[in-house]
DNA sequence: CTCGGTGCAAAGCTTTTGCATCCGC
DNA sequence: GCGGATGCAAAAGCTTTGCACCGAG
């Protein structure tokens, strides 16, 4: 079984599990929505998903998009940020390293990056400030190296 | 002269420099929202300060506010969050001291924290992944302790 | 006097809501 | 069959835009 089949069987169950648990429907639009989320990479975003589905020819609404997205992001089966627009990003979570994110401001590239310094400092704060923390978001923002960067490549154009 | 002046007389010279270099005009809104934000405590939104100057007979426009914060922000005079809703919050940046935040997903308070090793990541991912990083946002998502977490009381009571 | 900035209102976009219909349990 | 979930469209909420007028340089 390849990979990403045998990671969607799994995160297939944890919805399932979390769907009996809360007592709500396992209705098709959510597994469906589940998968489609599953097959993508990198992030997207609500309407993004919608058309993807929509291309398909499976009949889904925003409303349930909205409302799936809601219901996979509190079982953790999906991460939401807000990388400082007004447009909410989505991203799968399972079987997927957690990482944070570094943005270009110039040209809105997102890179990911990996430091286990950030759990200690999540611990640390929680126990100072007693908190239960659950999770975070950290985002560096910068500008990219020259060569990467097109918005600069456009700017020696000009 | 009370700190606040004393630091409000700084950031009036800042903005003052960064119109000059820009080529910007120094109009009185411009100022008066400067001067309105620092005199605030904590965050705020758009609506928030837009309603404020209406409330002192101060005429502004919304139009006019939303211009004048982005260019305070990117001066960093002000710094722009946000918070996982579609609501951006503000906040006066000079003279107070770069921190983090630590959100109730409960009761939605907002802690602040500062913590060293933040910087030394900056750097670190920065140097790594050939990103000039300039900036940062990390917020840190979990449940306050039952003493203060205002909902948890209230779920209590019912 | 010029043209950037402002106020106001309208438009734009994302997200939420209301309601009739549908279908999982 | 009941009541939660869906689809659709309308509404809501934040932000941006267009345009006439104002006033900083």
């Amino acid at each position: 079984m390849p990979v990403d089949e045998k990671i969607f069987s799994e995160v297939k169950k944890i919805f399932t599990a979390y769907l009996e648990n809360k007592e709500l429907r396992k209705t098709p639009e959510r597994f469906a929505i589940l998968e489609e989320i599953y097959s993508r990479q990198g992030h997207f975003d609500v309407e993004n998903l919608y058309i993807s589905m929509k291309n398909k020819n499976y009949r889904v609404s925003r409303a349930t998009v909205y409302n799936t997205l809601d219901i996979l992001v509190d079982c953790d089966l999906v991460t939401k940020h807000q990388f400082g627009k007004n447009l909410a990003q989505y991203e799968k979570a399972y079987g997927f390293r957690q990482h944070d994110h570094l943005i270009c401001t110039e040209c809105n590239k997102v890179l990911e990056f990996c430091d286990p310094r950030i759990q200690a400092i999540q611990n640390k704060v929680g126990e100072l400030l007693q908190f239960n923390v659950l999770h975070h978001s950290l985002i560096l923002y910068g500008q990219c190296s020259n060569e990467l960067c097109e918005n600069r490549k456009k700017d020696k154009l000009n």
